[in-house]
DNA sequence: TAGTGGTCTAGACCACCGT
DNA sequence: CGGTGGTCTAGACCACTAA
């Protein structure tokens, strides 16, 4: 009778834990401020420092923490918002947030890449190395495979340097005008070098973009970007095809 | 001079392992086939369970493995592609591919949805719960939120059953034409009511998708539909509003 | 060098599923 | 019931960062 919820102990540790760290960090720790350490931490509840870390990576995950080796455990600000549709492909660098031209390798594109392109199975295509920067953070690490065909312009200077070509297959790239944009976002893990990019240990958690930039009736490039996903919020545009505004760039734990 | 890489062994295991693994999931395995479990995996691999787990875990986060208590672990098909965009929202039951509303309550909206709603903080709202499924298989649990005002024709039949009143929300929702809609996506785990429409355990990695449908000037609504991250692959048809193909519906380990 | 988070171990028990 | 994955423990050592 009296028995209030007495048998629902069945939660497990760690998503108790969980609760009570994520109502401790909506009232009393600000942005930025760093929690005491695991060791201690695990202590403090009474569970082993396996099961503390548990909760935290959930927290992490949900993007409420931020954890880096050697330094400590702190609160994350909000989830930046990202606009992932209206060509930012015109833009090719300087400005605040955009795409930076790293470097570019020729080779053959990865299967799945492959099925998307217009190409032969061996056929070598254009690999741009791109890393996207918001407010001074990296939040993602591009592979851009463009076939040959579409940037016929760029036969004689392969020599340049690395970076230097990268500009010059987007800039030819854009003389195609886009008739359209296939896109899609599933969950992944940060492969090594996509982690070392985004300043993340590598099976970081993140979203990958797969985007297929449609021209001419084929497919002109395909795009494979990896997007931190415990900092970012990918935001799209559908109104319409108006310009799209900034909509959720506030938002406070309540 | 001839040591070739002899000092990147700073590889971690289960890191390895993971890559062990997906290779022999390429090409020794097939989609629905059970593996060993984890205690004789570990036992081969001459590791101990947890760090065997910590590859599985992160296999089954990049969507390759299926694991289910009391069961076993089983490789999953590839993701399947949903539809996030054009309005799915005109269509209300039967469908293969469609929301199906399950119940309807009326309470205040947590705070992140009140910010996009233009009500009052105190202001009850429809909360209607549906299910998403695709190809008999549920890939979301969303919760629907309506303003009164969007559904001023509603008021008397207030007593009639949960599911009953759930479609009569979305019904009259149908009535206002959309205007457009903004939307974003972001990774969170699963709460344990959602979970459990989507048959995981709670904190299960999800997509969040957050929707916020324009009409006449105002927002008429905001959606939070969480999808399985395990086996979905989120995508947008941007292709100039045209209608929408069914892109990589079939795709292979290679 | 001291302190942090990241990895790993070798156990134990529990919740769940099918037979 | 036996077997599976899920949770939890109490340690140990390592890699990294900053003072």
């Amino acid at each position: 009778m009296g028995t209030t919820q007495l048998e629902s102990v069945q939660e497990p540790k760690y998503w108790h834990l969980k609760t009570v760290l994520s109502e401790a960090l909506d009232s009393d720790f600000a942005v930025g401020e760093i929690l005491p350490n695991e060791r201690e931490l695990a202590a403090r509840f009474g569970v082993a420092r396996a099961t503390l870390r548990q909760a935290l990576e959930q927290l992490e995950l949900e993007g409420r923490l931020q954890r880096r080796r050697g330094v400590g455990t702190t609160v994350a600000p909000p989830r930046v918002g990202v606009a992932v549709s209206t060509a930012q492909h015109d833009w090719t660098g300087g400005a605040d947030e955009a795409w930076q031209p790293i470097g570019c390798t020729t080779a053959t594109a990865p299967a799945p890449v492959l099925a998307m392109l217009d190409v032969e199975s061996d056929e070598p295509v254009h690999i741009v190395r791109r890393i996207r920067v918001t407010q001074g953070q990296p939040v993602a690490a591009e592979l851009l495979y463009v076939p040959s065909a579409s940037v016929p312009e760029l036969s004689a200077i392969e020599s340049s340097p690395s970076a230097a070509r990268a500009r010059s297959v987007v800039r030819e790239l854009h003389r195609l005008g886009l008739d359209g944009q296939d896109r899609s976002v599933e969950l992944g893990s940060a492969r090594a070098d996509d982690a070392k990019e985004l300043d993340r240990l590598p099976g970081a958690p993140v979203l990958v973009v797969t985007t297929r930039y449609l021209a001419a009736g084929g497919t002109a490039a395909v795009s494979v970007a990896t997007y931190r996903a415990d900092t970012c919020r990918l935001t799209f545009g559908d109104s319409g095809d108006l310009e799209i505004s900034h909509p959720g760039q506030e938002r406070h734990a309540s």
